[in-house]
DNA sequence: GACGTTCGTGACGCCGCGTCAATTTCTCTT
DNA sequence: AAGAGAAATTGACGCGGCGTCACGAACGTC
């Protein structure tokens, strides 16, 4: 049995965490992550300089636990979502429209306003890049998706997914988006075999 | 008459900005981008520390620079190639492989050792994708594309290129990837006509 | 050759970085 | 309840990079 033992001390440490990663998404989102610094998102925080190293070695690996939050919290239903497919319409359109709407909902916080196009992927950003291809194919194998190359369809929907999202970002509808992606895929697969 | 006057001045200046951005190519490499300073790389060049800001504002303008660089050397070929073709295929095959091809080729700058995948578009980068876009434009006004949103259809491409791109860096042969972003491209416009 | 302009130079003040000894806060034992 | 020990917080400190600027050298012009 884990007994989480919810001591004082470890309260206050998740705490701390929370404190500081919340005014680092309120930092970057407003003067950009290039030109944060560690003391800006320290000072936006009841807490010592010091303690920040605590937590976290860099801005960047702030960044990096940003990122992999938004990662975790969407990579379930993703999977959820494509295992439940049943053609690969399904498969694909559910992904889309999934990815699409998650970021629309936390646009506000993923526009930090950097001077140029900016993206960094943080390991489980990248771990959701593999779930995709084991996901891609078990699809294949049992026979929802016609037999293709899973490592190459990964990256060309990973590429699209986030390209795409620019312009969902810009205003684009989330809908126009998905059915454009989830057509373009389709076709070309059926095209291959 | 543009005379370009080739003065001493004139020319000491293309030379020193030459240096520099040389002097920033390997540093950027050695020790990758994050962890640089504009202090590493005037170290790594004769020139004094308040010359770097005679000829750039920042470690980013210089990065920009040399993507600048990279995108105004590639744009020719690829516009050239696109406008040439006569078929989708060929359209779409050519783009790749010689997107594919460049990238190959400089395997060793853009190969900055960074901790996690990074990317960030200078504006002649993006001023590439715009040209992408009106030469889809322009190839479905003649006829030789079906008529999609080329707005999308651009984003899905370059989206497919540059993650695909890591494929390529990673190993994989550049007709492969050329060969299947082509087929499934191609096979989901005819799908969507 | 003399004047005006442009450019290279490096020292300077400022600030963020990551560390660490001192201190406070919590936990566990008796 | 008290006290010892562990763990976490604090902020001052030294280091180094930042961008600037007054100075002098190099250059173009007449």
């Amino acid at each position: 049995m884990e007994e989480p033992k919810a001591s004082r001390r470890d309260l206050t440490k998740a705490q701390n965490r929370e404190v500081i990663l919340t005014a680092a998404r309120s930092v970057f989102a407003q003067m950009g992550f290039a030109k944060a610094t560690v003391r800006d998102v320290i000072r936006a925080t009841p807490l010592a300089s010091g303690t920040f190293y605590n937590y976290f070695k860099s801005k960047e690996e702030v960044y990096q636990a940003l990122r992999d939050e938004a990662a975790l919290a969407i990579r379930p239903t993703l999977r959820q979502a494509r295992l439940a497919a049943e053609t690969q319409e399904e498969f694909l359109s559910s992904g889309f429209r999934t990815f699409f709407a998650f970021l629309q909902s936390r646009q506000d916080e993923g526009a930090v306003a950097e001077a140029s196009r900016f993206r960094m992927d943080s390991p489980e950003v990248l771990a959701g890049f593999a779930e995709l291809r084991e996901d891609l194919e078990k699809a294949i194998a049992r026979g929802v998706f016609a037999p293709v190359d899973a490592g190459l369809l990964t990256s060309c929907i990973v590429g699209m997914a986030f390209e795409l999202a620019q312009q969902v970002k810009a205003g684009r509808e989330v809908e126009d988006a998905t059915r454009f992606a989830t057509a373009l895929v389709l076709g070309g697969i059926n095209a291959a075999a």
